[in-house]
DNA sequence: TATTGTTATACTCTATAACTATA
DNA sequence: TATAGTTATAGAGTATAACAATA
């Protein structure tokens, strides 16, 4: 448990400077992270994906939206549903920072081996299945 | 990565569900957990421990002893450092809290082997070895 | 009635930088 | 000069609940 907190912590640390630069908070850079490569998600998959609830969200894709990021489309066969996707801007974003992000993390999974990175997985993912 | 992350996530969520009712937020559950068992922390190792930055710890500390969870004192040989130590009320509330927190997360890690446990164990130790 | 998202409130945290006092 | 903690500012996130629109 102690373990888990501590390298997630460093993980966490390491991984918000990747992004420091890009003008993007952390709840913001989850969302970003979370809609590139889809053709938009409804708020209700977004907070379940980030784990921002509802009331939280609506505030952050109101500050995305202003930036161009994200833009709301109403859903025409369930009008309560609003989905958000990415603007060409929020793409052209996600394009530069995530692949980005992925080296600069990746740097640092290159350090352990193959049968490292695999047990690690592994281990990771029984976590997961936990704590659902 | 995602792996990671979505673990944690897990974890913290039901983490932050264990002790929802103790009027505590996160910063402040990290605190009291990271102050308990010891006679009391300087700022700088508050926040070197639990990565929250001076100016924040400052308004949290604040909170916390309004709370008369903690009490300030600062350190005779050398009056720049403040030291922060839990109140007779406040090790109360980590001597209520977190044997349950523990025991509440224990019930997940339980469902896992003992060798399940330890390959957990090291795979996180070097996750968190290469991300410092 | 149940669900989706918005609004409202009040507070807490965050980042940043300038500042005070000690050393 | 460097360090420890405080203050100031402005913005962002949080929890919660009530609300509107839609199903």
């Amino acid at each position: 448990m102690r373990e888990l907190v501590r390298a997630y912590q460093a993980f966490a640390s390491y991984d918000a400077d990747g992004y420091r630069d890009s003008e993007l908070t952390v709840p913001q850079a989850d969302v970003l992270f979370t809609l590139g490569n889809t053709d938009g998600l409804s708020f209700k998959e977004i907070g379940e994906k980030t784990l921002i609830t509802k009331g939280t969200l609506t505030g952050v894709i109101d500050r995305m939206e202003q930036k161009k990021l994200v833009k709301r489309r109403v859903c025409t066969e369930d009008r309560r549903i609003t989905y958000v996707a990415l603007t060409k801007q929020g793409e052209r974003l996600f394009e530069k920072v995530f692949p980005q992000q992925v080296d600069y993390i990746k740097q640092r999974f290159d350090r352990l081996s193959k049968s490292e990175l695999k047990d690690i997985g592994q281990a990771l993912t029984k976590l997961h299945e936990i704590f659902i």
